[in-house]
DNA sequence: TTCTTTCATGTCAGTTACTGTCATCACTAT
DNA sequence: ATAGTGATGACAGTAACTGACATGAAAGAA
């Protein structure tokens, strides 16, 4: 006889994926998620730091394969052009996740907390990515511009694929949007 | 007889500005802020939304100043032009006050509670550059992507000017930073 | 003056996110 | 068998907020 049911965990991020979903993140206590889940809120808690963190646990893996993707570019590449490599290959992964993406988007989009979490996320992604670079032997301030540009790059690309009708190429949106930034950053 | 103390606000912001100092953002209370101010907890929260919005009071005269600095730019001006000139307005204002923004950059720098809220109001700053841009003239995405472009030269230059050990320009750092920028998106 | 209204603050009870501590008991290794 | 181990429950506690109502000096109206 099996003392609990199997993963907890899982089933506390459907619970809450579910919730955020239908009544929005504010709307929804812990003891709410806890019990659809099954459980109680003290084991919420030990699978998830916080009430926001079940939004978040996929950032370490992205972070992995930004940097690795970094790492592993091509010698030849500028340092912009490798962190754009790197979105790139983190574009074909969204592509793959689009209905998620957008539902995500759509629950943080509703509630000021959650934009906390993602841009500190997106600043610790920033600042991973200027660190790979300085692996590749880029001096600062460039490692650090770029690694901020590149985060810049992201938001505007995501934000648009996320919200076009019709469904895009993310990796395709972030190489417009590069194009974009040449074109602003140019002498005049 | 008067019945209370005047500038409940002022008493409480610099209680709390003390405080932070002293022993940290975390290890703070809002009842030891209130009792330092001879005050009660419930007047705090009618003078700040939230433990951390002390710190973050001065963010609307910022934005307002930034927006007027792009709004008033030059016609002349490309978009990345008009923001840089705001951003250096700014910065001659945080030249004064120089050794205020090294002490609440400390505070900050030891709390991802006040980094997050440090995030969201940088791309509040950014949303607005861009709908000042888009009142310009600008068209989407080159306004949105300005504004991120433009919060993302402030965070490093800013970095780059609190931590420098003898004191520099801070709209010369930006200068720099931009000229920065150039390089690293310039074609090879 | 006297009466009334305003308004900043106090008081207090309540909710909710989290934390620390200890108990439980199926499962696992010895 | 016996002794852990580890995931969960139970429960008390802290602290950030919020809502509702009370208070009394000050400002204005009568």
């Amino acid at each position: 006889m099996v003392r609990w049911e199997p993963d907890s965990r899982g089933r506390l991020a459907q619970a809450a994926m579910e919730l955020y979903g239908e009544r929005g993140f504010d709307q929804t206590t812990v003891a709410d998620i806890a019990q659809r889940a099954g459980l109680t809120e003290r084991t919420f808690f030990r699978h998830f730091s916080d009430k926001r963190e079940v939004l978040f646990s996929g950032a370490h893996a992205l972070q992995d394969l930004l940097v690795n993707a970094v790492v592993n570019a091509p010698d030849s590449a500028t340092p912009l052009e490798a962190v754009s490599l790197s979105l790139e290959a983190a574009g074909n992964l969204f592509n793959a996740r689009r209905d998620f993406s957008v539902q995500r988007q759509r629950i943080i989009e509703g509630s000021a907390e959650l934009q906390e979490r993602e841009l500190i996320k997106l600043s610790s992604l920033a600042a991973a990515l200027a660190n790979a670079l300085r692996q590749r032997g880029v001096a600062d301030p460039t490692a650090g511009l770029t690694g901020e540009v590149a985060i810049a790059l992201f938001k505007i690309s995501f934000g648009r694929w996320v919200s076009s009708s019709e469904p895009s190429d993310l990796a395709q949106v972030l190489r417009e949007s590069l194009e974009q930034l040449r074109v602003v950053t140019a002498r005049t």
